[in-house]
DNA sequence: GCCAACGTTGGC
DNA sequence: GCCAACGTTGGC
């Protein structure tokens, strides 16, 4: 095996980090500390949907946020704990997050199960864009509305630092 | 509630 | 395949 295959491999192995946005009024940090664990359906965008299906290892680090309430941030810290598999709220017709053009024989929507590492004090992401160790975060890139979006092992290490 | 940025849809 | 209209995200 050439050097060049065998570091591919490693790396493609190497658990990955992520930083994954929810209203806390859905399901916020407490939630997934009462729960445990949670689904993380409701994802209706491909490129999301694709970082879940394609890239997502289990054990993979994830950066909990609370976004959508007075104070955005990162609140606590959790794991991907399942592949993907497919949503069954697509299919629920009372779910907000119903798909009607999405057939059980060919889901749509896909999601990973997350489990609950900790829960962090909450580092604002006013505190996120003034860190010039942050600044190029995918998340905190100009008009980035990803809900999920990949977090470079450097930044995840700066981070937990943060957080500790 | 506003609005900028971006994604999706669907007519052509 | 283009692109206008529309919907959604998410900070403020």
């Amino acid at each position: 095996m050439s050097s060049d295959t065998r570091s591919t491999k490693e790396a493609s192995a190497q658990r990955q980090y992520w930083l994954m946005k929810s209203e806390p009024d859905e399901a916020s940090i407490d939630h997934l500390k009462a729960a445990g664990t949670l689904p993380w359906t409701g994802v209706r965008n491909y490129q999301a949907r694709n970082f879940m299906r394609d890239q997502m290892r289990l054990g993979d680090g994830v950066l909990f946020y609370h976004s959508s309430c007075p104070e955005p941030g990162i609140a606590g810290l959790a794991e991907v704990s399942s592949a993907a598999y497919p949503d069954a709220t697509q299919f629920d017709a009372t779910s907000p997050y119903h798909d009607p053009k999405s057939k059980p024989e060919a889901p749509r929507w896909l999601h990973v199960d997350v489990r609950f590492v900790r829960k962090t004090r909450l580092l604002s992401l006013a505190d996120m864009k003034r860190d010039p160790a942050l600044t190029e975060m995918r998340t905190l890139q100009p008009g980035n509305r990803l809900s999920i979006t990949p977090v470079s092992p450097q930044e995840w290490a700066h981070l937990l630092q943060l957080l500790a």
